[in-house]
DNA sequence: TTGTAGGCGTTATCAC
DNA sequence: GTGATAACGCCTACAA
């Protein structure tokens, strides 16, 4: 028959794996029934009063041993599992965690994700992922929609720039958490490194092996202008001349940065290093040079930030400034937990390491 | 200041671009308000019953032109924000999309969401991502939670194996989408591709270049089990000798595909050419083989899967099958845009076609 | 086209 | 430690 459907230019089914129900005892909980029992029903069957499931639920503390094994028993047999809206709707709670990154496509903010999934999941809360799409209309718009929403707390791969959503963010009265940068008063919790001192270390990188002819290529705004920041400062500091600034706005991808690194010889051939602003970017760049057939890194050096599964894996390998994006991601996921069980948290702003790996690039 | 800072060790702080509430009219709605108004408060403000403002929002078509406009203006006057809890507790539903995806890691992945995302987020719907991490029991534990959570409608970037949640599903009356294979008979929604004829397309690619002993690389389960299957029958139909199957388990970083390939050679040095699963495994298998001095494809040949954006970049570039998988996310969207608009579904599976890339790699 | 009445399922509050 | 009562904010059902 595939070959009848072939032969008409049909695709082939694909004969997916089935696992039928009676083996999936292992996986899902034994006793669980299929309908939509409620709190009333598992209190009638364990005898008791429906706040009383609930506090069972909630604070087992609050109940006699006895009553809360007859009221586990209860649920277990009915299936009855919490109507989240009837919970929020009445107590202004949910056990939801949304994180929002401004691009799905990043591997280094799903690491962070990631690990700070890892973390909450296993406290049992529900961790959704939502995308900014780096746009301060579709940021602003999410932000709005919180204060309805009630998350148990919410996480950015970034930090929020303008003030009315940081205003908004700090009355929603929830752990915010802020990522990816360093700034002097973030909005509530902070696992960030400094960008200023990832472009210092690039720069201060490519002085110590005696480049002078220096360019960029990145993005103007948010982290991509912290880093060329310090990027200058230093080439200020030690007397590198630099030549050039590519900026580039798509920088989600390999091309981009060949792309850019193109645009950059169009401008000057007159450079002998250039910072890329990500490894994706860096990545695209050191195949552009190949494609010229420049020697990286004696005709030009290239450095990039982010540590890219990627980097390492090239030759040259792709010299870059890393940091721990699983990591980071847990840090924060503990400092999360930290505050969602009320306990005091005595550094809500914390550092991650910035790594210079040098490979072959720079 | 900051040099201090750097002196005794501490990270410089990035001065984030701050952004003040005044020049943010652009972007927020001019008139919204910080206060939480209910639709009591809007009714009375427009004179109307709480009601009508529901019946404004959600049936404009049924309340007449004068009072709408009157409705709107107390909207933005008081900044009235629908209760999602309230509202899906009473009607039994939301506007909430939820993607799950079993990697966040994966690019295809990503923009298969994004173009999903893009589809819904136009028609008001709220798109969250979640992760299922290849997991069993986490995706049944979530699809358990659907229950409760009443999302309008639900995609997976793959197909649903365990019998019980396909029928879990089903109960749940609203659209679900499947995607990324082409099984019989789908829960509901299907935008795919057969991964059957994906492997067949790379067994016959080889063949007709003249490779006769092959290898594979990639997951036993799931979709790699079937792009394997594909590939097999046409080795055996064409008469090659398939020599290995190098099972990788975490298929989501070219270090996999490098530390496969090696496994591989450890088993047989007599294969001229490889199947990789994925992309992201045949850039390892690349890179690998560079390593080891071998050419490629002359000393051998790789195939990928999946079109990672680094696969036209590399020398020798990556032949592979593409998938469009933006495409493939809007399409998605798009019926499940229909199914919530009501309209008919006139082809619930769609199949997206497979494209082969010849480069230099195979 | 508009409005009235009532309940969705849970939990805060207060009383015992 | 346990329970009765009421209310969270909205929308369905029905009536006018």
């Amino acid at each position: 028959m595939d070959n009848e459907r072939r032969a008409s230019g049909e695709p082939t089914f694909d004969d997916v794996v089935r696992i039928p129900s009676t083996a999936d005892a292992t996986w899902g909980d034994p006793e669980s029934v299929v309908g939509t029992a409620l709190i009333e029903d598992v209190a009638r069957l364990a005898g008791v009063a429906p706040i009383t499931v609930s506090r069972a639920i909630r604070q087992p503390g609050k109940v006699s041993a006895e009553k809360r094994e007859r009221i586990r028993l209860a649920i277990s047999q009915t299936g009855y599992k919490t109507n989240p809206h009837a919970s929020a709707l009445r107590s202004g709670r949910t056990n939801i965690v949304l994180a929002f990154v401004s691009n799905l496509f990043s591997q280094q903010f799903a690491l962070a994700v990631r690990g700070c999934a890892q973390v909450l999941e296993k406290a049992g809360y529900q961790f959704l992922v939502g995308q900014t799409s780096y746009s301060y209309s579709k940021e602003t718009a999410i932000i709005q929609s919180l204060q309805a929403l009630k998350p148990a707390a919410v996480m950015f791969t970034g930090v929020i720039e303008l003030e009315r959503n940081r205003e908004s963010l700090r009355s929603l009265d929830i752990p915010i958490m802020e990522t990816w940068a360093y700034p002097r008063d973030p909005i509530d919790l902070l696992v960030g490194f400094s960008n200023t001192d990832a472009g210092r270390m690039a720069a201060n990188h490519l002085a110590d092996r005696g480049y002078r002819r220096v360019a960029y290529i990145g993005r103007r705004g948010g982290r991509g202008a912290l880093r060329l920041k310090g990027f200058r400062e230093v080439c200020a500091e030690r007397g590198l001349d630099f030549k050039c600034e590519i900026v580039c706005d798509e920088v989600e991808s390999v091309s981009d940065g060949r792309r850019s690194l193109a645009r950059l010889f169009d401008q000057t051939n007159d450079i002998d290093a250039v910072f890329c602003a990500n490894d994706l970017l860096a990545i695209g760049a050191l195949m552009e040079a190949r494609r010229r057939k420049l020697t990286v890194p004696s005709d030009l050096a290239i450095i990039g930030f982010g540590e890219n599964d990627m980097a390492g894996e090239l030759s040259p390998g792709l010299t870059t400034i890393a940091i721990d994006s699983f990591a980071l991601g847990q840090f924060a996921g503990e400092m999360l937990m930290q505050r969602l069980s009320g306990e005091p948290v005595d550094h809500p702003a914390r550092h991650v390491e910035l790594t210079l790996i040098e490979r072959g690039s720079a």
